[in-house]
This record gives C-alpha cells, sequence and structure tokens, in this order.
DNA sequence: GGGTGATTGCGACCGAGTCGCAACTAGGTC
DNA sequence: GACCTAGTTGCGACTCGGTCGCAATCACCC
C-alpha cells in the first residue's frame, strides 16, 4: 500500500462522474505533482484484477477511452446519448436477476457484467434526425 | 457501393467467428491484396453509424482489440471466459424485456445494446482459484 | 462516353497503453 | 531504530489500434 496507491483509490471512489486513465492522471497531479503515467495504469490493473473497479466504454462516444468506476454493490447499466453525450445510470432488479439467470442457464461464474445502452436521450429525442 | 464495401460486409456476414480489424484486413487480403487498412477501419465506422454491425470488446480478454459481427434480430449477450478464451453466447427473452424496461423507464430511443459478461466457464470453474 | 462527388490507397501521424530498467520504499525482522 | 528485500515507482522508449490529409481512382448518373 503505497501513497499512489492510496490517492489514486480515493479519487476513483470520490469521483462524481467517470474517470479515464488520463482524467485520473490529471486529477491525482494535483496532489502529487510526481506521479507517472505508467503509475496510473499499473493501480487501474491491478483494482481491476482485484475486482475492485468496473471498466467501463460508454459506448465510445469520446474516443476510445476506458473509464472506471468503483464497484458498487447494486448492479447498473449506463446510457450514452449520442447527441448531447450525456451519461446515465440506470438500475434495475431485473437486469440483476438477467445476471443470476444467465450464470444459473450457462453454468458460469460470473466475475464482471457490462451492460452499456447508446442511442437518444429524451431532450435529444425529438431533435434527433 | 464499391467492390471493397462488399468483399468486407460478405466476409462479417460470413465469418463464424468474430473479427477484429486486423483479422478482417487479413482475411480480406487474401481475396483483394490491394485493399488497406484505413479502408477496413472506414467501413466499419460506416456500417456502425448505419446500425448494421455491432461493436464488442469480449472483456477486453486479448488485448484492446475490438470485435464485430453483423447485427442480429435477436439481443444476445456474450460471455468471456478468463482462463480459457471461450467467447459464449447468451440469448434470452428476459434480456429483450430488460431492454424494453429500459426503454420505457429512461425515456431512451436505444439504438445499440451491448451486455458482455466475464468469467469462467464451467469447464474453468474447477481449476479457476 | 464524360463529368463529378464519393471512395480508395498511401504514408505520416496520434494517443492509449506497455515494458524494461534503475532508483526507491514499505513493512517485516532482528 | 537500523537493516533487508520484495515489491513499487518514475522514466523513456516503444507498440499498436486507429485517424487524417491528399492525390489518384472509381461508381453512378445524365
Amino acid at each position: 500500500m503505497t501513497a499512489q496507491r492510496r490517492l489514486l483509490v480515493g479519487i476513483i471512489q470520490d469521483s462524481p462522474r467517470h474517470l479515464d486513465a488520463a482524467g485520473l492522471l490529471e486529477v491525482a497531479r494535483k496532489r502529487d505533482a510526481e506521479i507517472d503515467r505508467a503509475t496510473v495504469y499499473r493501480t487501474i490493473a491491478l483494482l481491476k484484477g482485484h475486482g475492485l473497479i468496473d471498466e467501463l466504454d460508454l459506448m465510445h462516444i469520446e474516443g476510445e477511452k476506458h473509464y472506471y468506476e468503483a464497484k458498487t454493490n447494486r448492479e447498473h447499466c449506463h446510457m450514452a446519448c449520442f447527441r448531447c453525450g450525456a451519461i446515465m445510470e440506470y438500475t434495475s432488479s431485473s437486469f440483476e436477476r438477467l445476471k443470476a439467470e444467465i450464470a444459473a442457464q450457462s453454468g458460469f461464474n460470473i466475475r464482471v457484467v457490462r451492460l452499456e445502452v447508446g442511442g437518444f436521450c429524451k431532450e435529444c429525442r425529438k431533435a434527433a434526425h
């Protein structure tokens, strides 16, 4: 447990928005100017491997970045609006049930689930071509 | 509609396995040695934009590649085994219902849905630590 | 068959992520 | 508290998936 790792974990847990590796580095540098890109990537890999954070693509709405969030106890999906870029979350017990169904039917030992939706949000629907 | 596009669409539709851009280029080159990397990427972007193909990450089991498949009429999810690397598909009406539920509850106009699962398959469960 | 807007191939480029290595540090041992 | 060592960091070079600008070419329409 190094100072760098404590810092990065804290940032991910406290961040209100989803951060990508570059964003995480940027925020971390404000508190530790010496922290390196490689350390950020290595810490992300470590946390991911231990199942402490989830990786998101958010439908690649903004380049090929990967975003990270602290693992929550409730499964939720991410919805990305192709027009305004808004990211919304949706939590549902149906999703939990589907996950259980998949595990039961396939015999899979599920470690990570990622449900992402792309489309147009309520506000942008009218304006969408 | 150019010969290159026809070729690429045909390959994606007929491929038994999920191809990434490099794999697609490789297969395409067997029938048209002149076809270029950029054309492959541009065609993928075109088809994706028209909603004719879906993009998959398959939980980044093998690097940061993106895989593509022709859009099917039934929603299905992809399960990737972290140990043996097998990719399995799972089709379920619960998934269709969840999609409808999300659309109804959020007011989202859903264009793309991606459900990916990572874990250990039936055969690898015993061996998994 | 000729014109033209879209598409291709090419090469240079970009940016996310990885790797090897030497310096450093956490935290266990005496 | 000083010492030791395995593990971690910072760094710079590198890989690789994907993009871009441009000149040549092609598909399609009249």
